[in-house]
DNA sequence: ACCCAGAATGAATGAATGTTCATTCTTCGT
DNA sequence: ACGAAGAATGAACATTCATTCATTCTGGGT
């Protein structure tokens, strides 16, 4: 299902009313960054304002700065929050011994990763908006750098569990888990720049192909 | 912010001399979009100005809207510039005939796409600073789409040609490629936002990886 | 030698943006 | 019921930026 672009159906949590609502700050935080999200993804980084994300957020220009001490900060904030939800889901299944079947672990990754709720467009366009600028501003590279860095680690020691279960021979751990990762990372690229050539179900073929070719014992 | 010292370099790429130079459109149009890619490898798209291009190419600001018609025609154009760069070098590698051993073309592409030239810095900046605005801006999309389907076509021929040549079963060219593209973006991702965890070595091991659990008979 | 088409310049302009803060309003403890 | 703490507002301000265009300058053609 493509969800049609720019239509925000979001139905705003007040009901209509305008009477200005206190609330608190963690909530109003949490408000503005998802604001900021949706604006990301429809008008780009480079095209925002904090007219833009907080009139988005059915909030006054003020509020902001009140709760965010700037826009840059705003904007370091978004990242930070985008980064730990979508490497902590990451984390969470590959350290998950709810699923004892390391093959059907894989998988569960593999669905996260490519499923309904990191490949929504919004997330995307955030994820790479950020990407494009790391090359110029430190601060982003840093804070996707530290929660990238555990990730990789986790994937690292689940292909390491994987290799010595299923036995297979000249193959490095470390390399695969990179090459998968970096597989990953352009295949939301790929739905990203060009959906019309690549479709949500080709990337997941895409992706299992890799690991199929990795550890064949492993996945189908 | 504030550090917008307005000490001019003295040394400029032309000859020093402060008078003024006629040169025909061609060239000031490249002087140009060679500017904006420094500009934003170093500032990043977001924070690009038209003062910050024309300082750089060392004219004056009303030069850029002379020869492009305003600042979103010149990104446009340094864009098409850039991935006009890359994904041509790709084809003419895909298809030269000057290269007859399918593998040594395979690594041939491998050391461009991974080589000196496109990882400069500069030129990945570039690259993923158009990434990330293009789920916001179609026109970028669209330029990005119209070079890569090609350079996609390309790559699937020689891929098939490869699985001719070397009998292989069970592998599907088109899925092969497109797997393959997304891990070069993947790997130019991770050198540009983590180059401390992943070297350009490192990244070469990795792609060479996937092809030689594609290709076993091909790459050793 | 000289002239002029048009390339190049950069001060001026108007629009847009981030941030501030005096003011208004809501909530909660008493 | 009441008042204070502080959350929320948005008009105002200062700054920055893209774009314009009257003017200056250059080099090739005559």
């Amino acid at each position: 299902m493509t969800d049609t672009s720019g239509a925000v159906i979001e139905a705003l949590p007040d009901t209509g009313s305008k009477r200005r609502q206190i609330r608190p700050k963690a909530e109003r935080r949490q408000q503005l960054i998802d604001a900021t999200i949706r604006c990301i993804a429809q008008h780009g980084l480079s095209a925002i304002t904090m007219q833009m994300v907080t009139r988005e957020a059915g909030l006054s220009v003020g509020i902001a700065n009140l709760h965010f001490e700037s826009k840059d900060n705003l904007l370091k904030e978004t990242l930070r929050c985008v980064a730990q939800e979508y490497h902590g889901g990451q984390i969470e299944i590959m350290e998950g011994e709810d699923i004892p079947d390391l093959g059907e672990r894989l998988d569960a990754l593999l669905d996260f990763q490519l499923g309904r709720g990191v490949t929504q467009r919004q997330k995307m366009s955030v994820w790479f908006a950020y990407y494009g600028e790391a090359g110029a501003r430190p601060v982003y590279q840093k804070i996707v750098s530290t929660v990238d860095r555990l990730a990789a680690q986790k994937l690292e020691a689940l292909f390491t569990d994987i290799i010595r279960e299923g036995g297979y021979q000249d193959v490095d751990a470390r390399e695969l888990a990179t090459g998968y990762s970096a597989l990953i990372d352009g295949l939301h690229l790929g739905l990203l720049v060009t959906p019309r050539e690549l479709s949500k179900r080709r990337a997941r073929t895409v992706a299992r192909g890799f690991l199929r070719r990795a550890f064949p014992r492993h996945i189908d």
